[in-house]
DNA sequence: ATCAGATAATTTGATATCGAACTATTTGAC
DNA sequence: GTCAAATAGTTCGATATCAAATTATCTGAT
């Protein structure tokens, strides 16, 4: 290729360009600002993708992406048979409810989930862990579990309450 | 609706339920798991996701979504004339060469960078920005840093370093 | 010198997302 | 009681993403 050499390493394929490299960049470019914030930034963001792909890893075990894993999770800490409207799940995760309507389609055609009408309200619904999904659901939730505390490893006990006490902080 | 009450109060909207809820849920379902690597890692996502809607906002004072906005930067980066390839820009920012073609349409469609071709290598590409490119970039990441600063302003000098030390053992 | 394989960028096809429009109900002001 | 407005869920239209296939070009082993 041309100037080459960086674009494809395997060892930082995953994770682009180093923050420090990045750093010294802006100095270089704009020495009149002062880029440490986004050393912070960045690394919460470094920190936070990695996180984000050992959970999706976790998930694909069970054959879900992070999107319908989220989706059983919520349902599945709400209690044995208890239910959610459609609203109410998209509200929880942060999502259009057009988005549900497309994830709940998909795990209902999985056998994991199932709409029920609502005898009350007959624009609304009920959406229910079927059997299959609440096995699922109690599965991967102890997995998923076991990935968080992996990647939290190198983390005693009080390096992870100060750490949620820094992150409390941003944007407060 | 049904059970109704906590899907779309405005003020929790934007960040779903609270974490605090969550964990007692989990707690109550599962006694036998410990839920706490969730706290930290929800609190991670919480952040990140405060940092990163803050930084969009700044984008799109420009006219730009964090995508177009990620690659201005990048270019900026680099230097005034300096050039990537569409390859080793998407090695950067984590992302397929195809998503990247269609990027680069858009920011190319409205005159912030152009394609050059490589007179060395006919298959590859350069890109460079505009004039126009780079005045916006350089607009862009001073207030871009000022959005950022904004977040960390709670945490004073040692307490970055702290946060920033804590996020790198995550995952490592 | 040739040609099989690697590489750069794009195109294509399948999904997933969002916001807006739509349909079916329910609520509340009168 | 009636009907305009609000609400629940879905559908639709426009984008954005990725992986795989495609086209064009280059590289290196022979």
């Amino acid at each position: 290729m041309s100037q080459d050499s960086r674009a494809k390493l395997p060892a930082e394929s995953a994770q682009g360009a180093p923050l420090e490299t990045i750093l010294q960049q802006w100095k270089r470019e704009r020495p009149d600002l002062d880029p440490s914030p986004m050393a912070v930034c960045g690394a919460l963001r470094r920190a936070n993708d990695r996180v984000r792909t050992a959970v999706e890893g976790n998930a694909a075990k069970g054959g879900l992406d992070g999107a319908g894993f989220d989706v059983l999770l919520t349902l599945r800490r709400q209690g044995r048979g208890q239910t959610l409207t459609p609203s109410a799940l998209a509200g929880e995760m942060m999502l259009s409810t057009s988005a549900m309507t497309n994830r709940l389609d998909r795990l209902e055609k999985r056998g994991l989930v199932e709409r029920r009408s609502d005898p009350k309200d007959r624009r609304s619904l009920k959406i229910a862990l079927t059997a299959d999904g609440f096995a699922l659901a109690d599965s991967l939730v102890t997995s998923h579990l076991a990935a968080e505390e992996e990647m939290l490893a190198p983390l005693d006990r009080a390096e992870r309450e100060d750490l949620k006490r820094l992150l409390a902080k941003i944007g407060a």
